[in-house]
DNA sequence: GCGAATTACTTTAAGCTTAAAATAATTTTC
DNA sequence: GAAAATTATTTTAAGCTTAAAGTAATTCGC
């Protein structure tokens, strides 16, 4: 018999019949998730709003102003965790719109360096300033303890999910 | 002089230059983006290898789950946190696929409603079994104590972004 | 050095997503 | 009960995103 399902989690008569039932886990999913779409939706709306930029756009941009001599494209995709088709297009878009440089690599005739334009790096720091308000506000309701704590469980959490990746990938 | 990095971090002695600047927030932010990303990703991974669905449409799919009697197009938008043209369209391709049924509102002629077909609750159950093993193999790094712990500061990072947008929209 | 493997990037096709405008039906207001 | 406002949905245009396939350059193995 499996008592795995006797462990009093939450519930009192958790039947033997499904092996062990983990919906903690799946509500802990289903509320970080929300958490991000609802702010990330917020930061969509008020960048678009207030810059005429979209989060993307605006992601790329705070990636290459801590590098400012540049960074590669797949340097850039691996960053913002995205393709790297997605690179080449968003890249392209803000070639076009002057924020961005493209040049190729001195050693590599392969890579393509791309780097912030002056334009580009006073849009970016002017649109931080306020994204950095937006945040604080966003986060008001949270104690310094207890942003201290979140912090630390994310990056359990998120050094579990490498784990589980990995895992899974090299078994 | 820039007396920036003499200012101790949460110190009230604000001197005038910087007003406040909220790095622990971003990083926050970034931290708490990051760690759905790559949970999503893996995922939408898993789902696209293993049952050949996509992540939007299994998503569509579980909010009918829980609504055995159907739901509108407008409810499914709203719960699924999506515009109601994105609605409209996985609802489109999930009927010609056989997994979703679609009639108009016997009270609304305005209204559809869309309901998970025997078809479609069968596949839609057997995904959601396994997906409920991989959410908790994601999560395996953290103890009960912990997943409750966070389990409350996004429920309070929650409140606090909706007062903020709230706020925001009615001033 | 030479072929094989890898790496950096682009292209393609498909699907997701949004905002905004349009359509149609319902509800509110006077 | 007619006009005005709201609501439910669809359509459209633009942009984002991915996986997979393709191209070109570099590195590895011998």
């Amino acid at each position: 018999m499996d008592d795995r399902s006797a462990i009093p989690l939450d519930s009192e008569t958790k039947v033997a019949e499904r092996p062990a039932d983990h919906e903690t886990e799946l509500r802990l999913w289903l509320r970080l998730l929300t958490c991000t779409t609802l702010i990330e939706g917020e930061i969509r709306r008020r960048l678009r709003d207030s810059f005429d930029v979209t989060l993307p756009r605006f992601d790329l941009l705070a990636q290459l102003d801590k590098a400012p001599s540049g960074m590669t494209l797949g340097e850039l995709s691996q960053r913002m965790m995205v393709s790297n088709g997605n690179v080449t297009g968003l890249t392209e878009r803000l070639v076009e719109q002057g924020l961005l440089d493209r040049r190729a690599s001195p050693t590599d005739r392969r890579a393509q360096i791309v780097s912030l334009t002056a334009e580009g790096r006073r849009a970016f720091r002017s649109m931080a300033r306020t994204h950095e308000d937006w945040i604080a506000d966003i986060f008001s309701g949270l104690s310094a303890a207890e942003i201290d704590t979140l912090m630390n469980l994310l990056a359990k959490t998120k050094a579990s999910t490498r784990k589980a990746v990995t895992e899974r990938e090299a078994p």
